[in-house]
RNA sequence: GCGGUUGUAGCUCAGUUGGUAGAGCCCCGGAUUGUGAUUCCGGUUGUCGCGGGUUCAAGCCCCGUCAAUCGCC
């Protein structure tokens, strides 16, 4: 296969599974992309993340850019090479960062004005800027800049956004056509279909986005506050209008509950801070619901986290001392949670996967459902 | 033996001119959705060393006493 192609394997209902081609490998189709916005997916080691079924993770324009910069990983022999990390990367174009930090950005057309959160210092990134930044990185899979509407969002605020996107979106890929010829990188950019919380504008968002034709399409500005019904009536109405044969990807999401019924809906690709950042605060997401490790109720407890769990974590020690550790604030904790996490949402899109290629999707789907409905 | 200092939540300590007690940590519970996250939110806990006295009212003032600690004989 060749770089950017994608290739539709199966389709169960809007379910799909599939594969895609990127410069550092296959990527297949439903996957959940561990975070490492700091080029690391916090405490675990690429080895680990390999051993866990991670086959692609994210890193992040706007941290990277600031520290340690991206002139420096590029020196350094790109991002990749950097962080030893051998498989596709995704970057977030720093649109996402900007967003958050809302109170302190200013938006025109050129692109947009902020300053930092750990200096203060006036920063602006634009279209243009961010592809340098991805590119200088060398990643497989590069984001739009896009303008990601607040919520609640005003609907003029919600035509701004989808309006300065396309446009920016324009801009994204000619700076890097421009730039791929200069340093034949093969990077593959994805639009971000903006639109809100309505059909109507998301659909208008999507007509405009997609008529650009790019490797892939993503869906932003949901997972930004609303409540996640919202996205559940959403995404089922917009997905299926995007291409078909291209990967589309669901910014920002989210609990497993989630991935079953946007895989359902024919989203292929996920990224979500949720296991990394819950394992880290003692949540861990297991086959008989989610559990709380610091609870008194797992003081005594010998059993594993998850009796149907194979990863490190619940083949090796049990839940009382999973919960010595996060009491105690020890970093291994945080190590074994993070990993348990990971294991358990790459086995749910592998599952996912597995069950849409051998047409056993909509059983194993209802089965899930049921059994994530306790949380 | 004499003199000083200190006794308040499980721990370390705040507590104004007297108005029936607080913080941090610990402990218990919850949150977390393109990471500003080792984060955030909520909750339980007291013979204020002990016994008297003054006062409408004492953690606080007075007397006694016990304990810890420092210094001096």
């Amino acid at each position: 296969m060749r770089v950017g192609q994608f290739e539709l394997q199966k389709k169960v209902g809007q379910a799909r599974a599939g594969k895609l081609q990127t410069a550092h490998g296959l990527v297949e189709t439903p996957i959940f992309m561990p975070v490492g916005t700091k080029a690391t997916v916090k405490s675990l080691t690429p080895l680990e993340l390999e051993t866990l079924g991670a086959q692609i993770i994210l890193g992040n324009t706007y941290h990277l850019h600031l520290r340690p910069g991206e002139k420096l990983i590029r020196e350094m022999g790109g991002l990749h090479k950097f962080m030893n990390w051998s498989k596709p990367i995704l970057t977030d174009s720093g649109g996402f960062q900007v967003f958050s930090l809302s109170s302190l950005r200013k938006i025109s057309e050129e692109g947009v004005e902020f300053r930092n959160h750990l200096d203060g210092a006036k920063c602006f990134l634009s279209p243009e800027k961010s592809m340098q930044i991805q590119m200088d990185l060398g990643s497989d899979i590069v984001m739009a800049f896009d303008d990601c509407a607040e919520f609640p969002a005003s609907p003029q605020r919600v035509k701004d956004s989808m309006a300065i996107t396309v446009k920016w979106l324009k801009r994204c890929k000619e700076e890097i056509d421009r730039l791929q010829q200069k340093t034949l990188q093969e990077s593959l950019l994805f639009g971000i279909v903006q639109g809100g919380l309505h059909y109507e504008t998301r659909m208008q968002s999507l007509e405009e986005i997609t008529s650009i034709e790019l490797p892939g399409y993503a869906l932003g500005g949901f997972s930004v506050g609303e409540p996640i019904v919202e996205m559940h009536k959403l995404v089922p109405r917009v997905a299926p209008h995007l291409p078909q044969e291209k990967p589309r990807y669901l910014m920002g999401v989210g609990t497993p509950l989630d991935l079953i019924l946007m895989i359902d809906a024919g989203i292929d690709m996920f990224d979500c801070v949720l296991p990394t950042r819950v394992a880290r605060n003692g949540t861990l997401y297991t086959s008989q619901g989610k559990i709380n490790i610091k609870r008194e109720e797992y003081r005594m407890d010998s059993d594993p986290v998850d009796p149907e769990c194979d990863c490190y974590t619940c083949k090796n020690f049990s839940k009382a001392y999973i919960r010595h550790l996060y009491l105690q604030g020890e970093i291994l904790g945080s190590r074994l949670n993070s990993l348990h996490n990971l294991t358990y949402y790459l086995r749910l899109t592998g599952q996912a996967r597995s069950h849409i290629l051998a047409g056993t999707w909509e059983k194993f789907r209802d089965q899930t459902l049921t059994q994530l409905a306790q949380d």
